[in-house]
DNA sequence: ACGCGTCTTGACAACGTTGTCAAGGGGTGT
DNA sequence: ACACCCCTTGACAACGTTGTCAAGACGCGT
């Protein structure tokens, strides 16, 4: 900006005016300034902008979540970038694979280059640089987590719901052995899942019938291979319940190595990509991430715009998808 | 940091001193700054720092991609992500939807912050913001599209190579009338990956039995319309090539509908989950984008780090992934 | 007791920007 | 001709941090 003020022959205040587009400032001036800008290649620094405007925002909210290579993350994150859009802002979003260290870690990262506000997935208890920041007072909406001892804004599906109606859909088809995949129940909403589960086979009577909870396992090949080898006991269930996508798809391809994709009932968490091309397509209890991203996001820039309402918890409903996999009656 | 230094009774460069781990300083101030800092939830100011090491990096890259919600472009930034993580550095990422008015913003947004270099798939041609920043020097590694006119950094499929060995593939399994589904040609990599369509034909002598192109459409839902409705004719392709992991998502619920997938051929490029669970599988070409990713950030942060070689061009080969579909034989 | 070096601490400028205020020029009303 | 006001322009401080340098305290050798 110096070098731009020396160049047009003015001082770096007019330099300003002009970048700013503020009125009061000559034509001739404008032009030359202009010019200068042109010829300089000159780029404003919002970061000192935004210093010297300390009552202001910065124009960048951050998201931390799970891992944005899983499409329900990116979702969310697509959805949250709409809103973030429409106001001018920026998004910045960071994946900590679930780790504690990593959370913490981007949680300081955008802290320090102070967005105006976060989005959260918390990877375990609220404790730590997230706890500090909500402490001070930063907007932070949680996501599909709900910490069990703070008063916070937060959006999610109806997981323990959700996986309650799934398992209630496979009993009213007749079956009585069900097995579940679910990731560790430490995790917020696989243990929610993982109740509802309970829930609904403790409702009706029944005794859980094989059960393999799994830590850090997050790809389809991983969960593929654990189907297989649970489904190779002698005493099969004749339906499972699987509790996120990633475990959809890898039991159904397990169930398809097996040749008992029309044999053993399967019903998901989490919607998937060509569900319903497949025979018989896989049932599942789908969630609407971009809705959840936009949800949050909302409920977000309406604190940074200081809204003081006691906090909104959106605990959104889960409805069922047929699609034939779930429908099966039991083979015995 | 004036008040941390007030709290603790000493000035505020000892105060930096202590954040930043600096030796030199007595352990009863330490201990002093370190309550004062606890005391008052001090968090330092990246912008501020950044603002006076001005010869030093901001830790921050930017990542321009087309859409977020595309597992393909998630799985690069997760890519992106894994490789700037290793250096302490945070990514800032935005969805253009092919929009150029979209693209300047976020460069402009992304320069304006600072960031040390940028992966970018660009709209259309290079121009604008960009172009602009590329003159100034700015690290730019280009990712799936190379700007015509310009030699600069880049990582990419060989879309065109890709496509003519999918398409050629048809025809050794014997088919003639062949259609093809793609984006609109002007998109980068949907254009070379048409002219690989057209190499094949042409290297066989066929003619095109159906071309379908179209423009911001970027949903499976849009595409498994219009396939159907391009399928209903009276004269059928035996075979059908679909250029992009939507549209062959979109063909294959298409083909589905209408009771096909058996009869006709389709060879898709992008992988697609559950791909192999259908019946028959759905061959593809597959891209690797996760690895597209890291390889764009590295090559990124060697220039960061001044490497001054000439532009380095990967084009990474594609090979088919044969599961079925593509290898149904012509039904007449 | 004095000079010297080392170690700790602080004062101040600088980074690139905007907010505040004052100075100068020109026009208008009397 | 003079007072007044408005319009344009610039000087300077401030934002939160780090780099530079100097000042003071302390210990050691003579």
């Amino acid at each position: 900006m110096r070098d731009v003020a020396l160049q047009a022959g003015v001082s770096f205040k007019t330099v300003s005016r002009v970048v700013n587009g503020e009125d009061g400032v000559s034509d001739d001036l404008i032009g030359r300034v202009e010019a200068a800008i042109a010829l300089l290649r000159y780029r404003p620094d919002d970061r000192a902008r935004h210093l010297r405007q300390t009552a202001h925002h910065t124009g960048a909210i951050g998201f931390v979540m799970v891992d944005v290579a899983n499409p329900f993350f990116s979702s969310i994150l697509r959805g949250i970038e709409e809103v973030a859009r429409q106001r001018g802002y920026l998004v910045l979003a960071g994946s900590t694979d679930g780790a504690q260290e990593r959370e913490d870690q981007l949680v300081e990262a955008f802290i320090a280059r102070r967005v105006d506000g976060l989005v959260v997935v918390p990877s375990g208890s609220v404790v730590g640089t997230l706890r500090t920041e909500l402490e001070r007072g930063s907007p932070v909406v949680f996501l599909d987590v709900e910490p069990d001892d703070l008063a916070v804004d937060l959006v999610r599906s109806d997981h323990r719901g959700g996986a309650a109606a799934a398992t209630r859909h496979l009993i009213d088809h007749g079956h009585r052995d069900i097995g579940y995949f679910g990731d560790n129940p430490a995790i917020y909403s696989a243990g929610l899942r993982l109740t509802g589960f309970h829930d609904a086979m403790a409702a009706s009577g029944l005794d859980v019938a094989l059960e393999r909870m799994l830590t850090g396992t997050n790809s389809a090949e991983a969960w593929r291979a654990i189907v297989l080898e649970s489904l190779t006991a002698k005493e099969l269930p004749t339906a499972i319940f699987t509790s996120q996508n990633f475990i959809t798809v890898g039991a159904a391809h397990a169930l398809h190595d097996l040749g008992l994709r029309n044999t053993i009932a399967h019903i998901g968490f989490d919607d998937i990509e060509l569900a319903d091309i497949v025979h018989p397509g896989i049932s599942v209890v789908p969630q609407y991430p971009r809705n959840l991203g936009r949800r949050a996001a909302e409920i977000l820039f309406g604190r940074i715009d200081g809204e003081l309402h006691p906090p909104i918890k959106d605990v959104i409903a889960c409805e069922i998808v047929a699609r034939g996999s779930g429908e099966l009656p039991p083979f015995r």
